[in-house]
DNA sequence: ATTATATCCCAAAACGTTTCGGATGTCAAA
DNA sequence: TTTGACATCCGAAACGTTTTGGGATATAAT
């Protein structure tokens, strides 16, 4: 069942282990003939290094880490399956491998996660997200100098690797454009403030508000989970306030959509009694109903990113860039406003 | 910035490498006291082992490997992200590590990275997921023995390990409900057929179909793939037709709400003009406007259960029943009828 | 004939564990 | 005093690679 070793090619060929290794290894001081016969030996037996072995020998792993924070039992969220499918191909085009693990944030699980990962040598780099406010997992990776690449900010006073999307900028011109439609009754279906893309997002948008005379008034900000039942909720609460908000915009696309449930089911129609936007274009916001004003970021080409920055980090490369900062793209839909 | 090793802490405490193992391995044949100074030092030092090595002397991995099917550059799939969660958390709860790939199926590449996964003895185990028709993985796989479990049957002649879900059942009951609500030209977006889930949702539903003497006509059998777009497109097909169908049953969520959209840019209410069900019961098909009629298969667990299956497998236990098939459950909404 | 230079090959060490088979010392029973 | 039993410890081998630092042989230059 265990396949064929190193060894088994030598005695089979008459050679040191040394050699046969090293005709593998394709180096020149094993002669052409030799190495023909080890390949066609190889090959036979269907040779394949044991990657353990040459792990422990070359110390290190060639393989990246990625935790992914997870929420509850359903944690069913498109815009994570794009981010992993983007990271695991670039990986696999460098011919790294990818562990992964799924823990819910900021708990001691996920702490362990890492730590295992790290200090017991899984992986030479990991590539961190939903950066969160005095992110501890920044603290911890940044204090032992080991290579991370995160997908987000940090408040932090550290230094570190790091791409984001301008989420600020991306809220800027979402508020512009409910303003420009004459909104005034703004509300914001907010994620839980710790996490950092979210107070970026916030910021944005109020500060644009504000530089137009507006404001969120009290009870127009109401803070809920990532999902379509967090955002279902929150319109609810929203709607019932008298008198209730003529815009509302959410953290993100899965809030939009449970918003907008909450608001039909209640008779309302959505891009006409109220306008709802959300935030990085699921390719299902394109197919709602109506479809989704929203604000687009590359997710599939930031897990390509994020990881291609990991690997030139570990392979001791000099980054181009430490520092990205993308520009999302407002994408105009029907459930801000028809006409 | 490499961590301590057994040698370190042996060399501190005046040991022998073996009792510092043994100690920390909680074996009997080291003193109490000795076993203390061990752990403390331990601590102290911050050691952990080094899981590589440990893993070349032991003979296995502890990691169980998982090829993720990913289509085109944007794969966006909320099914995926809540199987891998369900798979990531029973894994973690066994210790295991899970070890990740993303590649198109049916490519030399996936085919590569089963055989570097299998044969470089990355992983004790594997899990296959959405089996195809006379699948090559499963053929390899049991050809080699190698333990793994699959979510979905085959039509191949060897025996495995599987959990499915009776897909042929869940449509019975889609046709049963469409053709209760009086519907008689009944259309179908299937998925490609070389998928063996979509077969077996075909076969359920044509069956249904014939069993009540309908069946689908010409031109009323679309196929695409398996995410909104698909849907959309092929919905467009079908209301193209003329007579155009009176319900639309989707083979998964994603298509689902694809053709809802398709139908509604056209003026149609859903539910109303024309009725549209899907298959998985996604969180957001209870959000959709109007919420979808769907089949609800228990995908978190399911992931849990067929990573629980492989684990026993690997650790060579008894498994009560080699071959699972689950009820779904048909989930009512209304895009199939409204009243 | 001697020395230099390639060319081809290999033994042994190393990576960090775990484990097998003793070795040593102590103490009680014979 | 010897024997056995027990408690505690350790040296060395093993897992399968890669790499280091030569060694042997043949050919070419002096």
């Amino acid at each position: 069942m265990r396949g064929p070793t190193l060894k088994d090619l030598a005695e089979k060929l008459g050679l040191s282990i040394t050699t046969v290794s090293r005709a593998l290894g394709g180096y020149s001081d094993v002669a052409e003939a030799t190495r023909q016969r080890v390949l066609q030996a190889a090959e036979e037996m269907g040779y394949v290094p044991d990657v353990t072995a040459r792990r422990l020998q070359k110390g290190r792993t060639d393989t990246i880490g990625f935790v992914i924070p997870t929420f509850g039992p359903r944690f069913s969220d498109p815009y994570f399956s794009e981010l992993l499918a983007g990271i695991g191909n670039e990986a696999a085009r460098q011919n790294f491998d990818l562990l992964v693990s799924t823990r819910a944030p900021d708990t001691p699980e996920e702490k362990q996660a890492y730590r295992r990962m790290v200090e017991g040598r899984l992986v030479d780099g990991l590539l961190v997200v939903r950066t969160r406010v005095k992110d501890p997992r920044i603290t911890y990776l940044s204090n032992l100098g080991f290579p991370f690449v995160s997908f987000g900010r940090s408040d932090l006073a550290v230094d570190f690797t790091y791409l984001d999307v301008d989420g600020a900028l991306g809220m800027e011109w979402v508020a512009q454009h409910l303003i420009a439609l004459g909104h005034e009754r703004v509300a914001y279906i907010s994620a839980p403030q710790d996490l950092m893309f979210c107070i970026h997002r916030s910021k944005g948008l109020q500060a644009t508000l504000q530089r137009n005379g507006l404001s969120l008034r009290s009870g127009h900000l109401v803070v809920c989970d990532l999902t379509e039942g967090g955002g279902f909720k929150a319109m609810n609460q929203l709607l019932d306030l008298n008198p209730r908000p003529s815009a509302v915009v959410a953290c993100n696309d899965l809030m939009a959509m449970g918003a907008m449930s909450a608001a039909q089911r209640r008779g309302l129609a959505v891009g006409h009694d109220v306008a709802i936007t959300g935030f990085d274009d699921i390719p299902l916001a394109q197919h709602a109903h109506p479809p989704l004003t929203t604000v687009r970021q590359p997710i599939y080409d930031i897990g390509r990113r994020i990881c291609r920055m990991l690997i030139r980090m570990i392979r001791g490369e000099e980054l181009p860039e430490r520092h990205v900062l993308l520009e999302p793209e407002l994408v105009v839909r029907e459930s801000s406003g028809i006409g």
